[in-house]
Order: structure tokens, then C-alpha cells, then sequence
DNA sequence: ACGATATACCTCGCAACCGATGTATCAATA
DNA sequence: TATTGATACATCGGTTGCGAGGTATATCGT
């Protein structure tokens, strides 16, 4: 997901570490904080694998930067991870709204409207977090009012998603 | 947040781990898959922190159980990961569900109270994913559809977990 | 008789994440 | 003048997570 973060933001333009942190922590900070310590033995990873490169420079205002830039093989790999996500990249919100972030880095709209299907696939199966056997559980046949709540808040995120998702496949397939 | 829901599930009843792992997956499993081989170490974690203890139990169906049972530390350890949520519980929906899932456990209704009002505070903050210097923007201030997606929905989840949380803390105060 | 599936547990090695800590420079504020 | 805070990068050790693989037993369908 940091990667994935990663590439997307140097996608656009090359950026120092410090620049990259800001806008990550922007991105989904307020969510899942982001650690320098997490953050530049990433960018090292993807430094090591030949997904981008770096270039020190004067720092503008303090201690000299690293800007990194994508290399070609970065913006492949961007592009791979958008169009054939990790199945956790479509079941988990946090990582599914960093693919959304950086969708638009896909070129093709059948592309894109293929990732949100697969989205769309998943939020259309019958899923709860309670059951009774096999059979998911409605919020109305729970007595803990807190369960309770976690149904209700899914359901409303569901409903307002599927309908966007619909819109948007919509939109993009005409 | 999987120590979590071994604690919780076990606060119940004694379950073994093959037991606790379906119902771990059945809780968060669609969201995010609980491999086996994290399981397996959790339960050994918490055991050596003497949250648990296992005894040996001749298999109802095949290989013998360790049926897992809370040490009185271990009850208090989750009374106190719910009282006390880490500030990555509160405001990650993954964690915070966990936290959902088993806050019945708190004994005392001011304090799930206070724990609904953490929530509440961090949904209360002016936060978005996007920002123009510090303004959040809002959807309709985006170009990218997708990006306007994800503001989309994550309002309407918002709107639908802040109109439970009132009614849930005002149903608690009495 | 054989293989698939479910039950039930476990280890190994690698990757990822994070808190604590360290190193510098520069600007603003007290 | 001193100290805080922002800029800018980095390492270390500990913890967590996961894929791949391993070991058994029992059941059920073919």
C-alpha cells in the first residue's frame, strides 16, 4: 500500500522523500499514520529493484534532497499494480482508496472500469461479519447494539459505493 | 488487532485454535484474510505473556485440540485494549470494527461511552484525502472521478457512522 | 481403493512496519 | 541568546505478518 502510494505520487512528478512523506500522510494519514522509519527504507526497496532513481540535490531550505523520479520500469510496475491489484488492494478499504488515488494513471478506460468490476464483484457478495451457521446476519437480529452498529455503518459505506461504482462503470463504458 | 480478537472471542468461552481461527475469519475475513501462520504465533505470543493458557484435548474429529482459555491477566488485557484504544484503533475502520466487535466486554457504559466519543471525536475533524495547502477539498472540487469517489463514499460512511455514534452515546448517557 | 476435503496444528524465512534515536541546517520566536 | 520547530535524511532492534511447506487423522464420494 506505501509503495503502491509511492509510485503513484512520483508517477506525476519526482519529489524528495520529505515532499513524498507530506503527501502520503495527506493522502491516508489521518487513517494510517505513516513512519519516516516505514517510509525510507521503502523508497530503498524500490531504489534497489530499479523502480525509480535518485538524484541529490542542494536543499532548498535545510539539509540537501533526494529527488527521486520514477525510472520506466517504475511506471510499468505503477501501472501492473493498478491494472492487476492484490486481492487485498480490492477487500480492504485502506488499500482499495490508495488504487482509487491513482486510477486515473491508467490509460485505458477499460482498464479502469475493469479494476472498479472487480470492486463491484466483491461488494455484491453476500458478506457480513456475523453469522448464524452460514447465514449472514442482519443488523435487526443482533442484541449488541455495538455488533448492531457495525452493520448499519457497513451497509450505508456498501450502498453509497455500489451505487457510485455503477455510476462510474457506467460512465466509463459508454 | 488480531490479538484483539483472539481476546475478545475468548473472553466468551475457550475455543481452540482451529475454532478461533473460523471465527476470526468469518469477523474480519473478507476484509482481511487471517493466515494461518499468523494465527498460530499470535496464540504462542499471548501465552507467553500468560494471557491465555492451552490444554491438550483429544480431537472431537481428528488431531487433538489445544483448547485456549483466558488467564484473569488476559480478561483485564482486553478490558484494557477496549477501554484504552491505541490511537490506530480509533481511527483505522479495520481496528475500529475489531474494537466494535467486543466492546460489549467493557462492563461499565460510561466507558464504551468515552470509547465511542474517541471515534466520534476523530470523525468530527475537518479531514479529507486531498487538500489544497491545508483546505480540504471537497468532491465536487475534483477532476479525477475516481478520486471524487473516494470522498464520495468515504462522506457517506462518515455520515452514517456519526448519526450512530449520537444515537448510540446518547442511548448509553440515559 | 483412492483422492479430495475437513479437521488440527506447526515451523521457517523473508518482508514489512514502527518507535526510538541520531545527524544536520536554517528560521523564527522567546 | 537559547530554544523550539521545520526541513531533510537515516539506522537499529524488535514485532508483526505472510507464503510455502510440513505432519497427522477422519470422512465422504467415486
Amino acid at each position: 500500500m506505501l509503495e503502491l502510494a509511492i509510485l503513484g505520487f512520483l508517477y506525476d512528478t519526482p519529489l524528495h522523500g520529505y515532499e513524498l512523506r507530506k503527501r502520503i500522510s495527506a493522502l491516508t494519514g489521518h487513517v494510517k499514520p505513516v513512519a519516516e522509519s516505514t517510509l525510507y527504507p521503502a523508497i530503498k526497496r524500490l531504489e534497489k529493484a530499479d523502480l525509480l532513481a535518485r538524484a541529490t540535490e542542494p536543499g532548498a531550505v535545510a539539509a540537501p534532497r533526494h529527488v527521486l523520479t520514477l525510472t520506466e520500469a517504475g511506471r510499468r510496475e505503477l501501472r501492473h499494480r493498478l491494472a492487476e491489484p492484490d486481492p487485498r488492494d480490492i477487500s480492504d478499504e485502506n488499500r482499495w482508496f490508495t488504487v482509487l488515488a491513482f486510477l486515473r494513471h491508467l490509460d485505458d478506460a477499460a482498464a479502469q472500469s475493469a479494476v472498479l468490476r472487480r470492486r463491484l464483484a466483491f461488494l455484491e457478495e453476500p458478506a457480513s461479519f456475523f453469522y448464524d451457521g452460514d447465514r449472514p446476519l442482519r443488523a435487526e437480529e443482533l442484541d449488541d447494539p455495538f455488533r448492531r452498529g457495525i452493520l448499519t455503518i457497513a451497509r450505508a459505506t456498501s450502498r453509497a459505493e455500489l451505487t457510485w461504482l455503477r455510476e462510474t462503470i457506467a460512465s466509463l463504458g459508454g
